[in-house]
RNA sequence: GUGGUUGUAGCUCAGUUGGUUAGAGCGCCUGAUUGUGGUUCAGGAAGUCGUGGGUUCAAAUCCCAUCUUCCACCCCA
């Protein structure tokens, strides 16, 4: 016999789990169908051309790559083989890879499938996606993201739309959250005032880490990218900034710099219009990774709990020309649904209401009860109760163990006596109490039962 | 990918400087109770000590490798 186990980094889930997952997806789903956005799905595995060079070497490194089917050998590249050569073996023995996010493959569906869709077209995905990462805190190899772009349109209106829909599903969710707005421009105009426009990446990658590792550990990695300590320090002062006023003077002779000030303010004439729940703040040093962002770039923050962000999103000005599909901008956003439950959990906000327990269960003694209660069982499930039937009769003891271990609100019974009266001796699992109920009143107590307590909540 | 950490019964964990037959709690099964669960009592089943090597008269215990867990870094949701 083997012992059972699984890769690591992916999970099982047990049904009380699951119930509380789909509570999240359910609460991001019908947001997103309120602000118009359509579901689509796209495969598990794409084309590894499709994937490689999205995300730059170290997600290159992170791509599952599914073996070729056939005598894959025969064609494999041995001489990559015999130096050693991880990756460009892989390529030769591997066309295929597990999606790595849902961005990339919407781009390739937007171009794929551009004359069977209206522009704006506006998009909702939820699906796993697997990376091959180091699992750690809120960090697993198959992780579910929950998506919302719209493409096609340059419309900051949208922008501020999907800040909307993070105040909202959130809000909906009871989670305090702080939003972080910026703008790559914004970013680039201090590229440019410093002289690190030919850096701009590494400068936003260190600049990303201000919270985290502190200001003059900044300063110190700024430095490495060959710019004077004073510059290093500019960049500190302008990336604290708190308004846009603060930044338009530094930004006078930083064309890209203004643009990404008038952005954020057209944003905002939009945004000022919404009334929202939670802190949507300014961070001129938010940069967020992902290089195809151009536009206004957001993350979301828990407030009440120390976990990384649980979502993140931006407009990109250009995502599908990678795939020959010229001038189709979008912006998007992503809830981090895995970082999001363990939030949850850790603080408790789940609904005490989700239940996975039927609200009833049928035991009796003898097959002429099981007959019955198996009958009554199916009128009632035709009524819209969740019930079931114990499939054995005899041992009580192991049959109301059974009713106690999944949690059942009653428990109803049927013996001789009940069969001979066309009753059902309905037990209250909760407060043990227990009558007998002519059948036809059943489901009728059982609804009384339901409005005059809520003992039934867990 | 780098560094650290963890693994013993279904679960949570004890297990002394290496030394008889590896323990506990919870859970599970049986009975006290042949029409009643969540309480109590009695009894019972259950472990190749992650895996593979090595050292030793002797390894859960020491060494090496490998897998896994969790954590930090890199990066990210």
């Amino acid at each position: 016999m083997m012992k059972p186990s699984l890769p690591k980094g992916i999970r099982d889930f047990l049904p009380v789990e699951v119930l509380k997952r789909k509570y999240i997806f359910d609460t991001i789903e019908k947001v997103f169908r309120k602000y118009a956005y359509i579901a689509i799905e796209t495969p598990t595995m794409e084309n590894l051309d499709t994937l490689t060079g999205k995300y730059g070497d170290e997600g290159d490194q992170l791509l599952f790559k599914v073996m070729n089917n056939g005598d894959f050998l025969r064609k494999s590249d041995a001489e990559a083989f015999k130096e050693g050569d991880s990756l460009r073996f892989a390529s030769s023995i591997s066309k295929r890879g597990l999606r790595y996010d849902l961005t990339v493959p919407f781009a390739r569906y937007v171009v794929m499938h551009q004359n069977d869709i209206s522009f704006p077209f506006k998009r909702y995905q939820i699906q796993p996606v697997w990376r091959a990462d180091r699992p750690q805190k809120g960090r697993y190899q198959e992780f579910y993201q929950c998506d919302v772009d719209v493409v096609g349109s340059e419309s900051l209106m949208y922008e501020a739309e999907l800040v909307k829909i993070y105040d909202e599903v959130f809000s909906e969710l009871r989670l305090e959250v702080e939003i972080k707005v910026n703008n790559r421009k914004i970013l680039a105009g201090i590229a440019e005032v410093s002289g690190l426009s030919d850096h701009f990446m590494e400068m936003t990658v260190i600049i990303d880490k201000l919270d985290k590792i502190g200001s003059e550990k900044v300063v110190e990695q700024l430095q490495g990218l060959h710019i004077s300590e004073d510059t290093a320090r500019g960049i500190i002062s302008l990336i604290g900034a708190k308004s846009l006023d603060e930044l338009s003077l530094a930004f006078r002779d930083s064309g890209v710099g203004q643009a990404g000030i008038e952005e954020l303010k057209t944003f905002h004439s939009y945004f000022d219009l919404l009334e929202c729940n939670n802190k949507v703040v300014f961070d001129p040093s938010l940069a967020r990774g992902l290089s195809y962002y151009t536009g206004c770039i957001f993350e979301v923050k828990s407030l009440e709990t120390e976990m990384g962000s649980i979502g993140g999103g931006g407009r990109y000005a250009d995502l599908t020309s990678n795939f020959g599909l010229k001038d189709m901008p979008g912006v998007g956003v992503s809830f981090g649904a895995e970082r999001i439950y363990d939030v949850m959990e850790e603080l408790g906000k789940f609904p005490e209401d989700l239940s996975i327990a039927p609200d009833l269960l049928f035991v009796c003694f003898d097959q002429a009860g099981h007959l019955k209660a198996f009958q009554y069982c199916a009128e009632l499930r035709e009524k819209g109760l969740v019930c079931d039937v114990y499939p054995d009769h005899g041992k009580m003891k192991k049959q109301m163990k059974y009713a106690d271990s999944i949690g059942v609100k009653y428990v109803g019974i049927i013996g001789d006596e009940e069969l001979a009266s066309g009753t059902v001796m309905l037990k209250n699992m909760r407060s043990g109490e227990q009558d007998a109920v002519i059948i036809e009143d059943l489901l009728m107590k059982i609804r009384m039962d339901y409005l005059n307590a809520d003992s039934f909540k867990i």
